[in-house]
RNA sequence: GGGGGUGCGCCGGAGUUGGAGAGCCGGGCCAGACUGUAAAUCUGGUGACUACGUCUGAAUAGGUUCGAAUCCUAUCACCCCCA
């Protein structure tokens, strides 16, 4: 039965463990998912993802309704035959465009219109565009078309927006009552918005709740707001969901954020920081991030990380690994984004042993001591 | 051996035709940032020091001049042409 099934509790904080059925396989929470905006996983191959034990990828119906377009990927029999992935995947709206294209779109009661950043050219995206869009693509989970505010954001835009983001999900739910059925097979995700307002939050997590979906979304965080204020509006939010639904913590974050968001309820998370600050040099290990392309490495033939699960990371010296950066080698980039995905996906793994062994809140504190400030 | 040309900061380029510059554009190098990916990207720094300022500086050494990267002399280096 597709949906999400709670299957354990922490005794101390809210941890949990759970389980999401998909058209495509079951997914364990609490779960890291990494981001393939445009079909892929930056640098990494499907066979790598399978052996990190990636559970589930995500993609941007934005980026992809432009390149290759979502009829072309329906012609191909939807997402996963066309990129050859036969695992679960979840395609975001493109309501995070909304905010990180916020020079080149404007906002309606109707929808947004963007300028494409590929070639300057219009497009409108209303709510029902954005579910009919994923619908060809044929993501297994899909997202409610949302505004992701910014941070800050004075608290009358913030309440006017997170109003316009319900409007737009009555819309979004409309349209799969009415649709075609194509979206039979898939979870439907609403999000709660709010900014970083605790009244907004309670008001927009209960509507969110009434709709009574098999998993719930909070957006507009990691925007640039101090973790704290993610981790109260977190809790505040969780506090209105349903224990019964899953909770998805959109675009978080470090590994101390995602800690600290499971100790708070969560079950999933996405974020590039894995791998675009792999290719950019930082990469996360159980003592912090150290950036391979510091000079202090240069001589350095010790392995990047021994205790890593990648066995790139394990045989490769963080000496080769600043040689490949520094001459711009797609190689360096490959290593780093596997090491990097390796470091989430073992974290996030390690909690869902630690819930089941109902020791995650004293785990999550070492480990956060030990990961350092600037994780 | 003779003639001509060019010399500045880690490298390359531009510019400077007597009123100066620790200055421009690339690159390299050294750091930093990045959270539902316009991102193999972006930002800053890169002579010395007693450091929000001061000093030294246009191949080297002299000279002319109120004033020289610019003009003159010598030397050195490199490039081109002739033998």
């Amino acid at each position: 039965m597709i949906g999400f099934e709670l299957l354990k509790t922490s005794s101390t904080g809210n941890a949990r463990l759970g389980q999401i059925t998909t058209a495509n396989g079951i997914i364990n929470t609490p779960v890291f998912m990494p981001v393939g905006t445009q079909a892929t996983v930056k640098h990494v191959s499907h066979k790598i993802l399978t052996e990190l034990d990636a559970q589930i990828i995500l993609g941007n119906t934005f980026h992809l309704y432009l390149r290759p377009g979502n009829k072309l990927i329906a012609q191909a029999g939807g997402i996963h035959n066309f990129m050859n992935w036969d695992k679960p995947v979840l395609t975001d709206s493109g309501g995070y465009q909304v905010y990180s294209l916020s020079e080149m779109r404007k906002i309606s009661e109707e929808g947004v219109s963007f300028r494409s950043p590929v070639d300057g050219s219009k497009h409108f995206f209303s709510p029902e565009e954005a579910t009919r869009i994923q619908q060809d693509i044929g993501a297994d989970i899909i997202m409610a078309f949302d505004e992701c505010t910014p941070y800050p954001c004075a608290f009358e835009y913030a309440e006017q927006s997170m109003k316009l983001t319900h409007r737009w999900l009555d819309r979004c739910m409309g349209y799969l009552k009415n649709g075609s059925g194509a979206s039979q097979n898939q979870i439907f995700i609403p999000i709660v918005q709010g900014s970083t307002y605790t009244d907004l939050r309670k008001e927009s997590a209960l509507y969110v709740a009434s709709k009574e979906c098999p998993i719930n979304a909070i957006g507009g965080l990691s925007v640039g707001e101090p973790a704290p204020i993610m981790y109260e509006m977190t809790e505040n939010v969780t506090a209105y969901l349903p224990e019964n639904k899953g909770r998805y913590l959109m675009g978080v974050g470090t590994p101390q954020n995602i800690l600290e968001c499971i100790d708070r309820g969560v079950d999933m998370f996405d974020c590039v920081l894995p791998t675009r600050n792999a290719r950019h040099g930082h990469l996360y290990t159980k003592e912090g991030v150290i950036n391979i392309k510091n000079a202090k490495w240069k001589n350095d033939f010790s392995p990047i990380d021994p205790d890593s699960t990648s066995d790139m990371s394990r045989n490769y010296s963080k000496a080769y690994l600043r040689h490949l950066f520094s001459v711009n080698e797609a190689l360096g980039y490959q290593i780093a984004s596997i090491h990097n995905l390796a470091f989430y996906l073992w974290l996030t793994s390690q909690a869902r042993n630690q819930i089941l062994q109902d020791r995650f809140k004293s785990w999550k504190g070492g480990i956060v001591d030990r990961l350092g400030q600037r994780l």
